[in-house]
DNA sequence: AGCACGCCGACT
DNA sequence: GTCGGCGTGCTC
């Protein structure tokens, strides 16, 4: 009888094509073929494998393809995150497979050379110093060589020609290499040295049976910041390396630093194979191809790394939990937090969330025994955590036009007069967020999206901070025509940095924000450089609260406190604890004790209030109570709808139309599309509809029923769906 | 994701 | 009269 194989393609299909497996290939589910689908070939992953009497009128597939095959939890993983995430079964495919890209692209031939015995025909200056630096017979890279010697790539290449150089192919570098967990290492302190204890005790993998077993609960390890978090779950994956197994670390893709890398070189003696999206090419399949062979045995990641075929993995650590870089928003809508949990139960292996200041759903799962919790309470090393002191706005006003009030200057002043480094932190880029006109109020607001144009000095540029909108600052006021008449409302970076230049003339400001002129890489120098001291006021937005560790800073100064309390969003005051949380946590991590200063409206508000009196848990339990009153996450669910056209009416017709199909039942309700801001995001304009349920309604079903009923969605409209991360085990 | 088919405006 | 733009639908 013939065999018919279920083949999922990574396209956006929900269901897997049945082809007829040819006489002589026996197939399995998991292989990777190719199969016919239209005019092409593409490649697909068989699903499942039946025998049947019929079949004679599908097409054949081709053939299967060397590859090892997708593992059963992998396969499990893609069913899992369709279902819940309701995305098509083959996008999720498509994250796990994304196949020899451009496999050719990137591609770089590593060459080595080496002297031969013949002198040069025609020595030149350039050519001895090239002699000189081979003399030792040694072989070097091309690149390598050239710059020893100080000279261009091509007096090398001539000397190849000329035969005085030979070239040998050499392996290229590998991808992979094996860290060592008994590498000697700096000592634990006792409290790291607890906590490792409790942590790795109860993982399993020298018994691979203990299935179900309590000890697989993912754990929270929170512990404050500088308390030596990283240390601790490096010795769980040194304990994971020396069972054999492999270990995913994932992180936010900023914090994955030559920092970090060099932190871990020094832990397990070479650095971690690096997996991000400036991988590509050659490079990421051998990467792919280690870790599927068992291999890599500890791979660095940023989200998409969680979809890595490995063949034994033992356990997966997620770095700073709580970061909203782990949600990807487009495509397949995902939490890599919740998914690195998921895939920990499909492959039997435990999970390692760490936080200094974990999400509110981590924390409730945690105390609801859900997750198992290590606590690392204190600094490492006997320091201390940083003083934390308001500035009520209201009674120690700046001077008008000015933002930072006179008792920050003050401290910035003493603090710099001993050598120590500040940190002034506004989480706002630009000059000013609201431009308007004296003569006639005409306010600047995007084209495409609901929100004011921030004006950007530098680049003399209003800018769109949703969807990257710009014009020139007009010399007149486009509505009214008067002259030199446009005023900046509000602070940001750049004016921050204006003012602290009149007040500290002579010292090193430098402002540190994602837009940093050069791009991310002169970013990346430019924060290593502050890093090293060699600058002595740091004006920076969010981006610096994460990431790098600034040795020399002891003061942090908090320009607007109360900057997201009142977004509107259920999180605010979640995202906005957290913040600060982290961005005073930067001061005093070297040698001296550090403090912070919170300028605020609001001191008493519950948020300020917790920061300032160090009291996290009381913030987390009103918090929780907060939200368990109002029926928000993670007491309720929360989602949304998000309808995009590449035209705004489309867009607003189809949304509407979406709308008033909702029908909500019990416990279930809609909001927007009038709260639903419009934003154009990557070319296309895309609003959401919020869906509030209350615990226990089966959301996916409501949500697809929802659509069912709602206009057809045709090529140009699409719907996502966006399921907030939930406690969901 | 591609690719074809079909319906509308603008060119030799 | 045809060329070609994109919106729409289909691929086992």
């Amino acid at each position: 009888m013939p065999v018919v194989a279920e083949i999922l393609i990574p396209l956006a299909l929900d269901t897997p094509y049945s082809y007829v497996a040819p006489a002589g290939l026996d197939l399995a589910p998991g292989d990777v073929v190719q199969v016919p689908l239209g005019p092409r070939e593409i490649v697909g992953v068989v699903w499942g494998v039946t025998e049947t009497a019929g079949g004679s009128n599908l097409r054949p597939v081709t053939g299967r393809l060397p590859f090892p095959p997708l593992s059963d939890p992998l396969r499990s993983l893609v069913d899992w995150i369709a279902r819940y995430t309701l995305a098509p079964k083959g996008s999720a495919l498509a994250m796990v497979l994304r196949l020899p890209d451009e496999a050719a692209a990137g591609e770089t031939a590593r060459v080595a050379v080496r002297l031969t015995d013949k002198p040069p025909s025609r020595p030149t200056p350039a050519r001895t110093k090239v002699l000189a630096a081979a003399a030792d017979g040694a072989l070097r890279g091309k690149s390598a060589l050239a710059k020893e010697a100080g000279v261009s790539l091509s007096v090398v290449d001539g000397l190849i020609d000329d035969g005085v150089l030979e070239t040998v192919a050499v392996e290229p570098e590998p991808v992979a290499p094996r860290p060592d967990p008994d590498f000697p290492r700096a000592p634990l302190s006792p409290a790291q040295a607890a906590a490792v204890a409790e942590l790795v005790a109860p993982f399993p993998w020298d018994r691979p049976q203990a299935q179900d077993s309590d000890d697989l609960r993912p754990v929270l390890l929170e512990g404050v910041t500088g308390s030596g978090k990283t240390e601790v779950y490096f010795e769980a994956v040194a304990a994971c390396v020396r069972a054999g197994r492999q270990a995913l670390i994932l992180m936010p893709e900023i914090a994955l630093t030559a920092q970090f890398l060099d932190r871990f070189a020094a832990r397990f003696g070479v650095r971690p194979a690096a997996w991000h999206s400036g991988i590509g090419g050659k490079r990421r399949e051998r990467l792919r191809a280690a870790v599927a062979e068992g291999e890599a045995l500890v791979v660095v990641g940023a989200r998409s790394a969680l979809f890595l075929p490995f063949a034994r993995l033992g356990l997966i650590v997620v770095d700073e939990e709580h970061e909203t870089a782990y949600k990807q928003e487009d495509g397949v809508h995902y939490h890599a937090r919740d998914m690195a949990v998921v895939r920990g139960r499909l492959e039997n292996c435990p999970v390692v969330l760490t936080s200094a200041t974990p999400a509110i759903e981590t924390r409730v799962n945690a105390a609801r025994g859900r997750y198992r919790h290590v606590l690392l309470p204190e600094r490492f090393g006997g320091r201390r955590l940083p003083d934390i002191a308001a500035i009520d706005m209201r009674l120690d006003q700046p001077e008008r036009g000015r933002f930072l009030s006179p008792p920050l200057v003050n401290a910035v002043k003493s603090t710099l007069e001993r050598g120590e480094q500040a940190l002034l932190f506004l989480n706002r880029r630009g000059y000013a967020p609201l431009t308007l006109c004296r003569a006639c109020g005409h306010r600047y607001q995007c084209k495409n999206c609901s929100t004011w144009l921030v004006e950007h000095r530098f680049r003399r540029a209003l800018v769109c901070h949703q969807c990257g909108y710009a014009e020139r600052r007009p010399e007149a006021c486009t509505e009214c025509g008067t002259f030199d008449n446009l005023t900046a409302c509000g602070p940001g970076v750049e004016r921050i940095a204006e003012e602290a230049a009149e007040m500290f003339p002579d010292r090193r400001i430098v402002v540190l924000s994602s837009d940093f002129p050069g791009g991310a890489e002169r970013l990346r120098q430019e924060l290593e450089a502050v890093a090293a001291g060699e600058c002595d006021v740091v004006i920076g937005t969010q981006l610096v609260a994460k990431g790098h560790n600034f040795p020399f800073l002891t003061l942090v100064g908090v320009l607007d406190a109360d900057i997201g309390l009142t977004s509107g969003d259920p999180r605010a005051a979640e995202r906005t604890f957290q913040l600060l949380q982290q961005v005073t946590g930067r001061a005093g991590r070297g040698e001296k004790p550090g403090r912070a200063l919170v300028q605020t409206y609001q001191p008493d508000h519950p948020v300020i209030a917790a920061l300032l009196s160090g009291d996290a848990e009381r913030f987390y339990a009103e918090e929780i109570q907060a939200r368990e009153a109002a029926g928000l996450p993670p007491f309720g669910r929360l989602a949304a709808l998000i309808v995009s056209a590449s035209e705004r009416e489309v867009a607003e017709a189809h949304g509407q139309a979406l709308a008033r199909a909702a029908e909500p039942p019990e416990g279930v309700m809609v909001l927007g599309p009038a709260e639903a801001p419009l934003a154009l995001v990557r070319g296309r304009y895309r609003f959401r509809l919020l869906v509030k349920t209350e615990r226990n309604v089966d959301l996916q079903a409501y949500l697809r029923a929802w659509i069912a009923r709602g206009p057809k969605v045709r090529g140009n409209v699409r719907v996502a769906i966006d399921v907030d991360p939930q406690s969901f085990l």
